[in-house]
DNA sequence: TCAATATAATTGCTATAGCATTTATATGTG
DNA sequence: CACATATAAATGCTATAGCAATTATATTGA
């Protein structure tokens, strides 16, 4: 089999092209894509622990610890101590980055709307249920090496 | 729109999920999935400029460098001058390159089944198809910026 | 021909991914 | 209670992504 047939190398490329076209837009507001996932997710769900954050956002811990270091020194988010366990730490967007993400989600959709132009949204909504599967079943065997 | 039904997110997540699968399997072959990208394409096409190999890829040409540079420190793979411009090399792949690319194939595959075990073939193809034309879009939008 | 420009590859930089280890704090068991 | 074990976060490390700048060499145009 061919590389470019290798399901592998097109999700991968997908992926990365898609985060070059959101990277480009989103500079402006000196903010990378992965900071703009770990913000975007803050602002849904405030105040959760960062091993919480990790695994809602998808992240290893580390990332996490890395990239609300970043957030937090672009006072875009912050993180206050939990009285009840004085190893973790709880994070919280700040109104900066409530307002920084309110001003990014329509260049988001934009974007995400544009790269979807040639395609029904019939079939984004199987493309989307198809990776979901593939992604389950992968943690799932992911689970094996843990 | 919540992040886990973003188009963008998913995709990033089954890519980085993929690639750690692979990469678990990949770890007794001391060999990253970026460097095995590199290594099959080389496989399937030695030969070519560092140039060349990275648009194929679909790296940029400062991570082929890169890849190269651990691909020949490992002597899985080989420099060459190109006698008509001494700016550009010519990549090769060695033996023990084509004989490790060899042995990693059928782990390869055998990972892309296990992953796609839960949609049919039908499904897969439609995927990559989904997920090419996404891309292609992707490519078209982002040479606006070059 | 020679000077301006373009190009291939490299290098330096910041951010991210992920692993192993460390540090601080909790928890659980004799 | 004391000690072993578990856990949250941080740190150190290597590899990768991508941008900007550099270096060496080609090409182009006056």
């Amino acid at each position: 089999m061919r590389q470019d047939d290798s399901i592998g190398f097109i999700i991968n490329q997908a992926g990365r092209r898609l985060s070059q076209l959101l990277a480009i837009r989103f500079a402006a507001f000196d903010l990378t894509t992965e900071q703009w996932s770990v913000l975007s997710r803050l602002c849904e769900q405030d105040g959760t622990s960062q091993k919480d954050l990790a695994v809602r956002v998808g992240k290893d811990q580390t990332n996490i610890t890395r990239i609300l270091d970043q957030l937090e020194r672009k006072k875009l988010a912050e993180r206050r101590t939990n009285p009840d366990d004085r190893r973790s730490f709880y994070a919280f967007v700040t109104d900066a980055g409530r307002d920084l993400q309110g001003r990014l989600v329509p260049i988001e959709q934009e974007v995400l709307a544009s790269v979807t132009e040639e395609i029904t949204e019939q079939q984004a909504t199987i493309l989307k249920e198809l990776l979901i599967r593939l992604t389950n079943k992968t943690n799932e065997l992911l689970q094996h090496y843990e």
